[in-house]
DNA sequence: TATGAATGAGCTTTCATTCAT
DNA sequence: AATGAATGAAAGCTCATTCAT
């Protein structure tokens, strides 16, 4: 019986953490951190100002725990795209439309997410900034070893430095959520990952 | 002699008017919109906050005028390297080439201009928004414009929509110019332009 | 077996209400009233902030509680000095003394219940200032008597009435006693009570 | 006329800084510092909230201004007591009458001092305390000056350190200003200043 | 009965903006 | 025309107290 009430406490703990962070997101990816309040966050998740200073010590806090959240979110989608079996090809194919997928139907956390990962964010946040960019790092390394493995294998020409075509084809793919994003009835994200790919694949000249 | 002294008077307001615009810019970029008062630009520039307010009427004013105002002198810069005469890839590598010069030691200039136009900034501002996109399509598609040339005389192979490969070089642009900003001593804009445009151009595969 | 039953529990919870009281003495005397919070005055004496209020209806109650408690402690320590046998001479003696052994290693208490007692205290609590004040003024009477007394039996000079007399007295102490707390290197509260009885005793002049 | 000016305007923000000061004052004699908002302060003063945080960069600022300003004026009185021309014993007259008429009418006041200088603050604040606490000093050993010199003169005989006579016979006042202060009707500070003298001067014994 | 999660009034402080001089 | 003193709404955050468990 007691593990289960501690269990149930817990349990609690994490729905209300959650709902507070769900409020947090809509609210910061409408109007952008220094547009929302905490009044508003706890008003608008139905907690009392002082019971969202229990679960995070202070606005930037808050904000912090939401983004890396995010990333975490992003990331591991992302992550279990390139670590499906495969050639190098299909891994990179999997990626780019997973990207589309993880971001699909988000257009407000695309804003949000990008303003912090791929902006120039000025929130100078000890720690945020660093962590995310280390994350970032971390990730286009695993995707430039796929393009080395690739050109190793003879698969692949090397045009550039894999980390670079890593770059790259991030960029590429965020360049679609992006015209996606500002134009939704114009663009949209590729439906065929190749027609993203086939940009840096296939010869233009 | 009356114009003379109007003019001299104008020729003044525009100086004052620099003078504020580019404490602004110094600060904002330093420090990003929300953390920069009214009361520092107007002590940096060295002027009355009420004289601050007789040239732009709220703070957001002028944080738009210093946008719009970056906005032109980078797309103007811009535009003479694709206006030069040349072939579609000379006016490709020039395009490339002026990028990394325009922006070449204004680390904090590019936080600034691209939280605005590339990233995803929260300041919803009345008008700014929708202004600085329009620039940045309209510019986008006089690169479309060469691409489609290029595609037109036979010179390059249609690989995608010319809009989208002018999206795609923009975006790589960007893509070297923030490496290059995260880490200054890992990472330069490439010296040579072919270096990112290969990467649109060889084949990979 | 019942009584004893009751008196188990009653004893648990004069020990309870001590240990929060303790508690509270060690934090008020460091940090004062406004700068301790109910919460630390749990967590030391670890009790639930609800048990604290079980014991104390509120913050102030908790404080006045440990104020005249205080009070009781010091000045049953010196009536018990000045009840004991011995001439008028003897017993004032024997007050300067205790008064000084009473606080003796206390910094910190002294600072506490001076602030009550002897300073201004701006708590302005309903009852403690009255209670205090008048506790004061009881025990002052009291070695009034023994001036009274003294002169009566024609050992003291009448050089003022002897509730001032007993007014002087009490502050000279209370003067040695800062000065010690003060700068404890230099100053230390008299071994000897002549020292302090003299100024009064002796003649200057 | 440029001077007068500027003098104008000087004047009226030292009147301005009075008038905050002066409601303050009011405020913090009356409640304590911790219970005196500054919206009160801005509401008693006629200011805006914003005004005051011109003048003082925080409450402890505008705290700390105020009490030396009090202990300058009442430092200033007394010294001014001690200074006039006479010999030991009309000087020491003279500082008592003066301690008594500086605070006269002015019970609020006196709670307020007393509780920075005499009492057991726990105001912690950076500066302030040791600031008074040297100011006090200073001046006791200025009155302790006066006791030596009676005595090198053979007009007192020495019953104890000059520095000890100083600290009881401020004591002694202090004792018979809180006596006032504690209850008005019932006692008052010595009209004669010999009342006071004499509990040191005159043997009891 | 003891607990501690939840509450929200109220605090200090900042800063965009106005307007009398 | 230029100034900058004055404004006050609104922010982030704390903590005494309550009450369902």
């Amino acid at each position: 019986m007691e593990p289960k009430a501690i269990s149930r406490r817990e349990r609690q703990k994490i729905t209300q953490r959650n709902e507070m962070l769900a409020a947090a997101h809509e609210l910061f990816s409408e109007k952008g951190y220094h547009n929302v309040s905490m009044h508003e966050i706890a008003a608008k998740s139905e907690f009392a100002i002082g019971t969202l200073y229990k679960f995070f010590s202070n606005k930037e806090d808050l904000y912090k725990a939401l983004i890396l959240e995010l990333s975490d979110r992003f990331l591991t989608a992302l992550s279990k795209a390139i670590e499906a079996p495969g050639d190098e090809i299909e891994k990179l194919r999997r990626y780019v439309q997973a990207k589309g997928e993880v971001f699909r139907d988000k257009a407000a956390t695309i804003r949000l997410y990008f303003a912090e990962t791929r902006g120039a964010s000025f929130h100078n946040m000890a720690g945020l900034d660093q962590n995310i960019r280390n994350r970032r790092e971390g990730f286009l390394e695993r995707i430039a070893a796929i393009f080395e493995s690739g050109i190793r294998a003879g698969r692949f020409h090397q045009i550039a430095e894999p980390y670079i075509l890593a770059v790259a084809l991030d960029n590429l793919c965020n360049a679609f959520l992006f015209l996606w994003l500002e134009n939704p009835e114009k663009h949209s994200y590729p439906e065929n990952p190749d027609a993203i790919l086939n940009i840096i694949f296939k010869e233009l000249i």
